[in-house]
DNA sequence: CCGCGAAGTTGACCTAAGTCAAGCTTGACG
DNA sequence: CGTCAAGCTTGACTTAGGTCAACTTCGCGG
């Protein structure tokens, strides 16, 4: 791979405690790859081959059952993702596809698997990341449960504009109505008359830009909880 | 704690690996209690000061927002919960409650974490733990985005089958039934419509009593997959 | 500059599931 | 034994959200 990307890869949570050696044998291993973007990198159901770590671009994990189709989440650089799988050395639970030309870096589940025998820190690393994982999809499981497609869409346009924007009410949705309207878990329809509801709320939509007037009423209509919107915790 | 059960403990798979001594400092840190059904153990937003493994009884999980409850996961013997809040050492975001008497095991998050830090046997065994988690409520996600409420009571139906009972399609449901609603998303008043529309499918229900049977004709319906409904996978 | 196709929107309609209220069943307790 | 309360079921109704089809918008290639 490419010595420029390296420190990124580095510096990412997993790996940046690990001994330098054990690293470089990781590093060895793996494939750094451009994809195009729509492209199927892994499918559900098929064994745990490769860590993935997105460097560039942008990844949309997604499941199939009963002939619909869910997006759970959406991977952008840098980190790793389907870690549990290859770590269980059992089959992936979700497909995954590029969503925009992106450089991911595959590492082979047995590397992972003898290196994480191997490096102590690594394998503390390891833990920390499945354990931030594991409660954000909670974070999402509560959200369906508990919430209406509205407020989940209220609350989805308030952390936005924290993440991709200024958190000053004005952004650009980082992935086209579509796919944001399965990752809330509604129909494109559903999302487009979201929308309008909110419209009182001072959310305006022109294209794929945002403009959130009026947060405060947003905020009481979204009623926001750390417990299920704070990304970080 | 009694030394009668200390083997249980000793045997789950987050225990088994470490060293022996190490095991030692942690069950002298950790306090052994028995609670009475019903009664609240942890509240979501609380700082995550224990971690908890039911010993006997049974405990639910749970989730409060915008005045509706969820119930999140039943916790049975002999397992631990909020392990990933006690690793990360933030607020717990979950509840937890006892649905039977239980006698519990309370561990010092402190303790935990600093026999993390220094037994490199069970940090592993907290890796593997935390991707056994992560997949579970992968599976619960997928299931409440891609089918509907019958289809989710068919399938796990056919799984407490074999959970629970003898794999012959005749069991007790472990659960009342609200418990069981809240736990497939649904109200109490559509899981009872559930069951009537499951009646052509072979699903006898009395009382707590389940009788499936033509668990072929249910199984047409319900379409498990093991990418939703495999426990150990 | 035109025309095409994909994405998004809108409207009409339908269906799954929630709500509310009334009954039924069961089991604990006096 | 009777009765009281909790859990469950049923029915009537409402509502959120899905479906289908028509229409609009917008970006892109010819």
């Amino acid at each position: 791979m490419r010595s420029s990307d390296l420190p990124q890869v580095r510096a990412l949570g997993l790996f940046n405690s690990m001994g330098e050696e054990n690293f470089e044998a990781l590093m060895q291993a793996a494939y750094l790859q451009t994809f195009p973007p729509q492209l199927d990198l892994v499918h559900e159901g098929d064994p745990a081959d490769f860590l993935y770590v997105v460097i560039e671009g942008c990844v949309e994990l997604y499941a199939n059952a009963n002939r619909r189709e869910a997006t759970m989440a959406m991977v952008h650089p840098v980190s790793a993702f389907i870690l549990a799988a290859v770590l269980k050395d059992a089959v992936y639970l979700m497909s995954a596809r590029t969503r925009a030309r992106s450089k991911i870096l595959l590492i082979p589940s047995e590397n992972v698997r003898s290196i994480f025998e191997l490096d102590d820190a690594f394998a503390r690393a390891m833990v920390l990341e499945m354990a931030g994982s594991y409660r954000y999809v909670i974070k999402e499981h509560k959200g369906l449960k508990l919430r209406s497609s509205v407020e989940r869409l209220a609350n989805t346009l308030l952390r936005y504009d924290h993440e991709f924007g200024t958190g000053t009410g004005a952004f650009e949705l980082p992935y086209d109505k579509r796919t944001l309207a399965s990752l809330l878990g509604m129909t494109p329809e559903n999302l487009s008359r979201a929308f309008n509801t909110l419209k009182p709320y001072g959310v305006k939509v022109n294209g794929t830009t945002i403009l959130l007037s009026d947060s405060k009423s947003l905020e009481t209509l979204a009623k926001p909880t750390p417990l299920i919107d704070n990304p970080k915790t």
